[in-house]
DNA sequence: GCCGGTCTTGACGGGTTCCTGACGCGGGAG
DNA sequence: CTCCCGCGTCAGGAACCCGTCAAGACCGGC
């Protein structure tokens, strides 16, 4: 899902968090000290850096010093010290979020959440290009060669499904689920219709779909 | 600086918090209970929202899911309990940040910092222009044609939502929330009302408009 | 109390959207 | 070869949504 930069030096805590990042879908990468940290977060580009502030060579707001010029994603610190002062310090130093040790695997995993929620918008793509025609997700707008197309709300509902995850397979139960509700799974009739209302307005060629293409007997694949 | 909306039921935490709030440079904003805090976080358009979740009439969590379709700026929760399992809800629910109660004050400072300085500055153009009109939403003042228009505050408070958000479609539950108060989410009429009212005073040809368009079923649009 | 402006509320006609059933086609199974 | 399931297509009626108008409620200033 996302890259992870987690920095600290005791080898057990950095091990449980890399279990339980993995886990938890995202790619993990790891320093053991500052000067790694520094190197590791220019080379590997994560999302998120989760920093501890009790580092063998550096100072933790030295790390951060060295960090903020540059990079813009969230960094949530720990430390063992859990007074005020040192909390006002890192967060003043440029640190997004502040947890102190021990603590909480589910707490830190639901910060790391809303840390990279808040990120996401900017660095998500809102807007899906294919030759013929764009996506905007965030205006709510379509269009084909320039030119707004209007779509009824469940075209939209639908489109959107598919397009928000390109390439990949939908299966006709979710997107009946997440369009109609739950209790029409089995209506895959609405599905064919509004599938070719879609076609219709946005494929070059209704009859020969090129980027809403059906996968019989499992669902349908948005291929930009 | 910024405008704080302070949401607790506790007058004596209520007050401390403004004080200290106002010393620091925030415009501050209160409520006691989550109906007015809902009502006042769509009238005043707050930067950042405190949220104590142990309301009289509603659930934190309530608020928060009122809240979070439309209000996009950064909330902190303050609780009295503190387990984990609390704070994940909270912020798997939309909170930014988590801070149990009793809380230090600088702190709450610090991380109200960390949480303002990655806020979208918003740096709106506060004057709207198309062939036909202006809205400057800073003045809070309309001319056609070079000439004054008269609004009434709900015209205006209906404008200003929509123009904020230019080329984007705005859900009509987005408007009737943040004009009329969560309350009446489904009075669609008084969309109807007012959005001819506006397009009479601001659109070439009312009866075609062009610049602000129904999306049927979903919304209306503000296309410059 | 009166009056102007503003906000709410209800009703109606016209247009659009949604649901539904029927039909034809094609490919795979028997 | 035939049957049958799944898919695409079409069309019509019901339900819904929107624009419009007007009358009553509300609230301030005078």
């Amino acid at each position: 899902m996302s890259r992870v930069l987690v920095v600290d030096d005791d080898p057990q805590l950095l091990r449980a968090l890399r279990i339980t990042l993995r886990a938890a879908g995202h790619e993990v990468v790891t320093a053991a000290d500052g000067r790694t940290a520094l190197h590791e977060a220019a080379s590997a580009h994560p999302d998120v850096v989760v920093l501890d502030l009790g580092l063998p060579d550096l100072d933790g707001t030295e790390v951060l010093d060295g960090l903020r010029p540059w990079f813009s994603g969230p960094v949530l610190v720990l430390s063992a010290r859990g007074d005020s002062h040192d909390k006002v310090a890192a967060l003043d130093a440029g640190a997004d979020d502040y947890v102190s040790k021990p603590f909480d695997m589910s707490e830190l995993l639901a910060r790391l959440r809303a840390l990279l929620r808040r990120g996401a918008p900017e660095v998500d793509e809102p807007v899906v290009r294919t030759p013929h025609f764009t996506v905007d997700l965030a205006a709510r707008q379509v269009t084909v060669d320039g030119v707004p197309v209007r779509l009824t709300p469940t075209e939209w509902a639908l489109l959107s499904e598919l397009v928000r995850a390109p390439g990949r397979l939908v299966g006709q139960r979710q997107l009946l689920q997440s369009v109609w509700g739950p209790a029409y799974e089995k209506e895959t009739n609405y599905l064919r219709v509004y599938l070719a209302q879609l076609r219709r307005k946005l494929e070059p060629d209704p009859a020969a779909p090129r980027y809403l293409r059906t996968e019989p007997g499992m669902g349908y694949r948005f291929t930009p």
